[in-house]
DNA sequence: GTTATGACTGCGA
DNA sequence: TTCGCAGCCATAA
């Protein structure tokens, strides 16, 4: 059906928004967790257009799998995702989130 | 209509 | 170990 293909949209905010605060989660793990590890790409940008979505999509918890904040620019200003993570407790440094595997967050598992 | 690109990842050399 | 390439799918030109 051609809703499958917004509802991948729909479930990446859904995911996003399932993140805890003060934990991050990599485009990949979102993707595999809605059945497609490849396409990690479609998350990033459909976070892309969550930043002019009505409601609040924590997409600055969302970064790649080493940590980079490499979705950053597209805050506006790029400083607006790391000022957003570090309000949360988490310490970014030089765009890479520190102790991403500890404060990594899997949708699969919730924990 | 085709081509190029993108907030990525995994695997092979 | 690091480096390069293919695959994923939607949007833009």
């Amino acid at each position: 059906m051609m809703n499958d293909k917004k509802d991948f949209f729909h479930r990446v905010y859904e995911v996003t928004r399932l993140i805890p605060r003060g934990r991050v989660t990599s485009y990949g793990a979102i993707a595999r967790y809605l059945g497609d590890p490849r396409a990690a790409r479609m998350v990033g940008w459909a976070l892309n257009q969550s930043t002019c979505l009505p409601g609040f999509v924590p997409a600055h918890r969302v970064v790649n799998r080493e940590g980079l904040l490499t979705g950053k620019h597209h805050f506006g200003y790029a400083e607006t995702m790391k000022q957003l993570l570090e309000q949360e407790g988490v310490v970014v440094n030089h765009d890479r989130v520190v102790d991403f595997k500890r404060i990594f967050w899997d949708p699969e598992t919730m924990e």
